[in-house]
DNA sequence: AGGGAATGGGGCC
DNA sequence: TGGCCCCCCTTCCC
């Protein structure tokens, strides 16, 4: 069966930059084949150090403590192997545990999650308990999930970026509810950006909403011309998208933040008396369109309401995960305005009622090994659930009426934390019927023809099946943040500061990764050039060609048949 | 060009 | 609880 289309026509691939300017034809490299030798060469004995006799000869003296310069491994300190890239290939440094699935015994090359064609899944503890309730819930919500899985279709091809817009790293994005060609996109500076995709060179950025990382956006319910944010300036903002003007609805920092001050290196004044351990921050922003409150949590474990009316403060705030800790998201159900989920650094997800919101009155805890990025209900019927946990697994809960105890699967998935990224989270497809469909960026790479790709990894969580992974040889840096549109078959994702905007694309040629067997999307024709995208010649470049002069299109992708992005499952 | 900085989380005492 | 140290595939700027 031919690859389906839903996506019709698509429009020139356009990139837009800042006119900050930097040149970066440095990196031209002629060079693939060398770093193939480098590697061969570790055989090196010219670091072998005059060590060696020293210590034959000179026995007398006690083992010196001097630093061999023999070359050991990054990672464990150790001779005789040495993490790190070779080439484009990443290899890990074999005393460690898997990078990947975290066991030891074996490395992210040889991990059986890594080969496996379900990527990673572990199996279902099977349950069994089967309550009336659980019957009765299965009934009224369970058939709203479609049982039929559509096609999925892949937005598997860069049609559009805005590279340099905004000047820090990005930190979340989102789709516009109505106005089908707008993403708003915020930083780690608190930078607000507005972005017509549609065409392309329309974007503002409003700078003086936040004084740092904008953690969560979400577009006012009653009016989308008004977005919320939620920042670790440890405010909430509410702006008028068109003109900037931005309101405070909550201030956990009144006194001013020191670390605002410090980082401006203004005021050689009186320093406050707060710290660090003090500052609050705000994260995990939605709204109870029921209520018409908004909520946003804390670095505390605290849980703050806003009266989207009045634009007050409700309530006292709420403990909700473990004292001191992080909350890192909310997430409202789609249906059910009385449920809440919530996830934090005490790595918990909890669901809550909101008519029964105090401290330890979490309806389930959902336990991880580790600190839970996000937590999303499934978007339509909302009874599923989804974790991104930084024990490198996706879990999903099939039913959020059934047993809570185990999650049904656990994806095993490559989004390990770093300090310097963006968290990963997984994001459902709101179009998805079947609720099955799930981006995610990854983190480790692959070698993509003497390039190190990080791809971003659709994923059916029904199974734990890797469905496609996208990729764009010029989009060298991770991709932790990805939205899929609520109606169009188009993915935004954030890289370091750029954003792309993906469609699908029929005519698109597989390709392996260097080392293994894996199937992989990538764009055809794309020169390959490691570096970044280049418009010094104006804007209107041809379909499927991010660089104009000094293309030079290398080895060209392997060709094969055609892998639309239709994969039934 | 290579070193440093960026304010995150865990583990240990 | 708090301070200290470590850290595995970052990224970008100076």
């Amino acid at each position: 069966m031919a690859p389906q289309t839903r996506g019709m026509s698509f429009p020139k691939v356009l990139i837009e930059r800042d006119s900050n300017s930097e040149e970066s034809s440095s990196e031209e490299e002629e060079e693939d084949d060398d770093v193939q030798n480098d590697v061969a060469e570790e055989s090196d004995d010219e670091h072998v150090e005059e060590k060696d006799e020293a210590s034959t000869s000179t026995r007398i003296r006690r083992e010196p403590i001097t630093i061999s310069l023999k070359k050991v491994c990054k990672v464990c300190k150790k001779p005789g192997h040495e993490a790190g890239f070779r080439g484009a290939t990443y290899i890990d440094c074999p005393m460690k545990p898997c990078f990947l699935c975290k066991m030891p015994g074996h490395t992210t090359m040889t991990c059986p999650h890594r080969v496996a064609t379900e990527y990673g899944v572990a199996p279902a503890p099977h349950k069994s308990t089967h309550s009336s309730l659980e019957y009765v819930f299965e009934r009224q919500l369970r058939c709203r999930v479609s049982a039929i899985k559509p096609a999925f279709l892949i937005p598997n091809k860069v049609n559009c970026a805005v590279i340099r817009y905004h000047s820090r790293r990005i930190t979340c994005l989102e789709f516009h509810p109505t106005r089908n060609n707008i993403l708003i996109s915020g930083d780690k500076k608190g930078q607000l950006g507005v972005w017509d995709y549609g065409k392309v060179h329309e974007r503002t950025v409003y700078g003086n909403i936040h004084g740092c990382i904008l953690n969560n956006m979400k577009f006012n319910p009653t009016n989308d011309g008004t977005v919320y944010g939620a920042s670790s300036d440890g405010t909430i903002s509410s702006t008028d998208l068109e003109t900037g003007i931005s309101l405070s609805l909550l201030n956990l920092n009144p006194n001013g933040w020191q670390g605002l001050e410090r980082v401006s290196e203004s005021v050689g004044g009186a320093k406050v008396t707060m710290g660090p351990s003090s500052w609050r921050m705000l994260y995990g922003l939605d709204m109870n369109s029921d209520k018409g409150i908004l909520l946003a949590a804390d670095n505390f474990g605290l849980l703050y309401m806003v009266d989207m009316r009045s634009n007050n403060v409700t309530g006292k705030p709420i403990l909700i995960h473990k004292k001191g800790s992080k909350v890192t998201g909310l997430h409202c159900h789609p249906l059910q305005p009385e449920l809440l989920l919530s996830c934090g650094n005490d790595h918990f997800a909890r669901i809550w009622d909101m008519r029964r919101l105090e401290a330890g009155s979490s309806i389930y805890d959902l336990s991880h090994k580790r600190v839970v990025n996000s937590a999303y209900f499934s978007p339509q019927s909302g009874s599923k659930i989804l974790t991104t946990s930084q024990d490198n697994r996706l879990r999903v809960w099939d039913s959020i009426f059934g047993n809570l105890d185990s999650p049904s699967r656990e994806i095993v998935h490559s989004h390990d934390f770093n300090r310097h990224l963006t968290p990963f989270r997984a994001e459902w497809d709101p179009k998805d019927a079947s609720e099955c469909l799930v981006v995610v960026g990854r983190y480790i790479s692959e070698n993509y023809d003497g390039i190190a790709l990080h791809p971003v990894d659709f994923i059916d969580v029904s199974k734990g099946q890797l469905v496609a992974e996208v990729m764009d040889p010029n989009i060298t840096t991770i991709s932790p943040v990805n939205k899929l549109h609520p109606r169009d078959d188009v993915l935004a994702s954030g890289s370091s500061r750029s954003i792309f905007i993906w469609r699908p694309q029929e005519n698109f040629e597989l390709k392996r990764p260097r080392d293994e067997n894996r199937i992989v999307l990538c764009g055809k024709g794309e020169k390959q050039r490691k570096g970044k995208f280049e418009d010094d010649s104006g804007d209107d470049f041809d379909n499927g060609t991010y660089g104009s002069k000094s293309l030079k299109t290398k080895k060209p992708f392997l060709k094969s048949k055609a892998y639309g992005s239709k994969r039934k499952c």
